[in-house]
Formats: C-alpha cells, structure tokens, sequence
DNA sequence: TTCAATCTGTACCGATCGGTATGATTTGAA
DNA sequence: TTCAAATCATACCGATCGGTACAGATTGAA
C-alpha cells in the first residue's frame, strides 16, 4: 500500500511506554512521559496504538508476555521437586521484580492496586481483573493437577495456597518498590515455602 | 486572640483529606477531590494546613495513629499466647484493609508504593519511609524481645521473620485494594503463621 | 466604635492535562 | 510523473492541575 513508513520500531515504542507505566503507574503518567520515552510525538502515538488507555492495555500484554509468563514455566519443569519448581518460581518473580533492567515491582500489581481509585478507565480495569483472574486459575491448576501436590493434599485447598503464594508476591512486589534489596526479599521466600508445609526433597 | 473563627472542624476535615489520599494514592488525588471531601475551599485548606503535601504528610500521622497503632497492640497482650498474639495482630490489620467505613488497602502501603515514581514531593517520601522504619523497628524489636519468640528462635532471625510478616500484610493491602473478600484473605494468614514454624499453643 | 487580625468565597494565575486539526513530507501504485 | 495514502511536526483545543490575590465578612481587644 502507499503511504509514508513507520519512522519508529513500534514494538520498541510500546515496550519503553510498559516501562513507564510499570514505573508510574497509570494515573501517574502522562503523555509527555509516554511521547518523551518512546522517542515520537503525540501523533504518532495515537495513530499507532489510538489513546492513552488503549496503549497502557497493550503495554500490559506486552508486559505479560515478556515479563510474566516464563516464571509459570518453573511450575512445570519435571526434572525438578515440587520445593524446586515452586522455589523457582517465586524466585523468579522477585528477581523480575528488583531486576536492574527494568522497573522496580509488578505491573500488574501496580495496576490492580489503582482500580480502588478512581483514576483507571474500564477497559483497563477490565485488562488488569482478566490477567489477575488468568494467573490466579494458571496457578490453582496447577495445585489441582500436579502430582506432588495431590500427595501433600495441597490440592484440596489449590484456592487457598494459590492466594496465599499471589499474596507474598504482591507483598514483594510492593515491597521491592519501597526500596527493599534482593537479599531482603530472598530471605522471605523461606518463610512462604515453610508455609506451605513442604521441604527440600518436595515430599513430607 | 481577635480575628474569624474557622468555620469547619480541623480534625474531621483532616480524616476526609485522609480516606481521599488512603483511597486514591497522592498523585491520584486533585485539591478539587481534597476540598470537596472536606467541606472547605482552597485558601481554608491552604491556610489551614500548608499545601498539599503538608497535608498528605498530617494525614499520613492521623492514619498512624488512629488506624494502625492499635493492631500492635495485640502482640504485647501478656495473657495470649505467642500464636494468638501474632494472628490477632494480623487480623486486625487485614480487617483495618478491607473494613467497609474506609478505603480499603493501606494508606502506608499505598503511598510506598508511589515512591518508586516521580510524583511524591521529598518531604511526603521521607514521613513514609521514617513510618515504615519505626514499624518494621517495633516488630523486630518484638520478635527479639518477647520470650516465646526467643524460645522458638525467631529473635535470632527477627529481621527477617518481621519483613516476613510485613510482605504478608502488604500483599493482603494490594488484594483488598482489587476487590478480595474478608474470607479469602483471612485464609492467608492460617499459611503466614506456619511459615514462622508456629502452632497453637504458641509452643512448639 | 474603631481597628487589627483572622477566615471565607470568588475569581484568577501560569502550567500541564489528554487529545486533535492542519499542513508539510514521504511513500507505493498507477 | 501524478496522485492517493500514510506519517510527521507544530500548534492548538478546552479542561484541569496546584496555588494565590483580593475583597468581604467576622471576630476580640483597645
């Protein structure tokens, strides 16, 4: 088709505004944070990905997809205890969490913390609930199904402990925000895993 | 001394600013939410109270105080047990989280939280760290001090047990500010106190 | 009763908010 | 080479941001 090209990568573009939302959050940013970041002017950014709410739920996608989802891989790893597979898992997710690469904490939880005020516009309210909902069940699922936690009857209570898991993390998530270190944050996971009953070798 | 009298209650208009800034964060919050909560104009707010940052960091102090001081309380009732002085402390601060005459969440929490951006003023970041020291002080404090606590160990690790307990309590602010129920975070605290290795009777 | 002190309401300040109209510029197809 | 399609930069829109000047109202003390 004719047309002038895209004088930007628009995946990189959406990637530095994730970043940006991660960091402010979505009250918090504006658009001259959002134009300034991604290196293009307000124009661009609203043919390429239409307002301010549209592009902080596609920003969320983005953030899901190359943030959040190898950590639920850990989860599944055969070779490895249920202690390990968990144990890696959260591991991850505070590594991601304090990474220096990116934004301290989690997007999704920064979101989902916003939509008790008033700030959010529905169709990100109704992003950030289905990427929590969708978590919640990829994890209650796995309680339910795996193996090693049918044996120490975690999965006649997956809703339970997958609360309780998604609870420390948003705890350390909003604890790495506040400054917290890497060692400080390790230091918790002991304390989840010991809550969940479980030890090394993953068997009771 | 001559002059007006004020023509609102300082106290009561100071609660109002509170549950605005505890529910929609500093940034999230205009001085047009703040006046309007209050029953004041601008220059009553201004004169009365400074700006406003001045008045998040007198808001923050009135949450401190009427808020969250009790719930530590129940740590230093000589008549309960170890476990029953820890979990009444947890629950009281998870039902302060979702109790149904304030925002939900913490307004502690929430405003750490904002740190990580650009839009607290340095005086509202210095009263919000200086509070999170002396909270996590006092529970260090406790865990090294209290002699149930030395008789299981945990006064050796207080630091971490105490950052242990205030992820938890962090993580149950961030789920109650998205729309968790009372139930379903009260489940999560059966699994906090086994993480500290504890069971009923406060002996192990 | 006067006067300084204090508070209230309105109206305004420059800056920034999210969002857009417009015209110049660059492209592929005809 | 012409022309429609797409993107770019600038400049602007009304609304709202945090904050204040100012005039009128209300008070206690002299």
């Amino acid at each position: 088709m004719a047309g002038r090209r895209l004088e930007f990568d628009k995946p990189s573009a959406l990637d530095a505004a994730m970043r940006v939302f991660w960091k402010k959050g979505y009250v918090g940013t504006s658009l001259a944070d959002l134009t300034g970041a991604m290196g293009i002017n307000k124009p661009s950014l609203y043919s390429a990905f239409g307002n301010k709410e549209a592009l902080f739920v596609q920003a969320l996608h983005q953030y899901l997809e190359k943030h959040a989802k190898d950590r639920l891989a850990y989860l599944s790893d055969d070779k490895l205890t249920l202690t390990q597979r968990i144990s890696g898992f959260l591991l991850a997710t505070v590594r991601g969490q304090l990474a220096e690469e990116t934004p301290k904490g989690c997007y999704l939880a920064q979101g989902l913390s916003e939509t008790a005020g008033e700030g959010l516009p529905k169709a990100a309210i109704q992003a950030l609930k289905a990427a929590d909902e969708e978590n919640m069940r990829l994890l209650v699922r796995f309680f339910q199904s795996d193996a090693d936690s049918q044996y120490l009857g975690l999965d006649r209570q997956a809703e339970k402990v997958a609360l309780y898991l998604v609870a420390l993390l948003h705890g350390t998530a909003s604890l790495s925000r506040s400054g917290r270190s890497k060692s400080e944050l390790e230091g918790i996971l002991g304390f989840a895993l010991r809550g969940l009953g479980i030890n090394e070798d993953g068997k009771r």
